[in-house]
DNA sequence: CGGGTTTGACCCGCGC
DNA sequence: GCGCGGGTCAAACCCG
């Protein structure tokens, strides 16, 4: 008698924490999803108002030789926006790249100077550089101008973050502490996701980022429609609820 | 000591 | 020429 009981609260208990990683795992998407969009909107805000008589160039291919269009030739260049922590200023973007500051300016309109920054390897060769900026609004996002290609591959010291996206970056930069949507059950302490998003950050491209945020949800839907589609889980959950429910002789709230 | 960061000086293009 | 603003240099400094 015991036993199986034992059994039945372990079995719950082992769907409770399924569906609990399976919650972490989708607010982790939606929060990607969130700052992707935000970026998205700062970067339609930055390219709507600063083209005042709108240019509509179609920059084609880059990386290839082939860029006749005259507005804008320096088309190596590219911005990218990074979610950081709007306190702590250390105005540092970890994108696995090592990188060397080398100077840094206060800018006319935008209170937050700008950092510069070369790539460490430079002495053998490798031209990138890069500008760190906060946004003059929205103090949490990070301006990031990117110039030039690696001519190397990027010398990650172990932490092989193809696993699982573990703590890759420093605690300081781009960690969202989300103090909703935390469930005051055994997990006891609040979630803290960290979106390090270290490799392929959310760069203006699309396509990648956006397939894989929507695989996650549809990987996600599908994981909860079968879920909520299996009769013992259902089961399981009814007994739950209403052993909680009958279980305690007085519960607060 | 060998790397990186800080920070004021310096350079250079541009508009007046 | 001159001032301004953005980008870079490099001496000083810091740190393991
Ligand atoms: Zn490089």
């Amino acid at each position: 008698m015991m036993i199986l009981q034992m059994k039945l609260l372990q079995a719950k208990l082992e769907h409770v924490r399924k569906q609990n990683e399976n919650l972490r795992h989708l607010v982790k998407a939606m929060n990607n999803q969130c700052n992707d969009l935000l970026a998205r909107i700062h970067e339609a805000n930055r390219t709507y108002s600063s083209s005042d008589h709108h240019h509509f160039n179609n920059n084609i291919n880059i990386g290839g030789v082939t860029a006749q269009v005259p507005p804008v030739p320096n088309a190596k260049q590219s911005r990218i926006f990074v979610k950081a922590d709007s306190k702590d200023s250390s105005l540092i973007v970890k994108d696995g790249h090592q990188w060397r500051k080398y100077g840094q300016k206060v800018t006319k309109d935008n209170p937050s100077p700008r950092a510069y920054f070369r790539c460490s390897m430079a002495s053998s060769g490798c031209p990138v550089k890069k500008k760190v900026q906060r946004c003059m609004e929205d103090k949490s996002f990070l301006v990031a101008t990117y110039e030039g290609e690696h001519n190397h591959d990027v010398q990650c010291s172990s932490l092989g973050q193809s696993s699982s996206l573990t703590n890759y970056c420093s605690p300081k930069s781009s960690i969202v502490h989300c103090p909703d949507y935390q469930t005051t059950d055994s997990f006891g302490s609040d979630v803290t996701l960290d979106l390090t998003l270290s490799g392929s950050n959310q760069e203006t491209r699309p396509p990648r980022n956006l397939m894989q945020v929507c695989d996650d949800k549809k990987k996600i839907e599908e994981y909860v429609a079968s879920l909520t589609k299996d009769p013992s889980f259902t089961i399981a959950v009814a007994d739950a609820v209403a052993s909680s429910i009958n279980g305690p002789p007085h519960r607060p709230m």
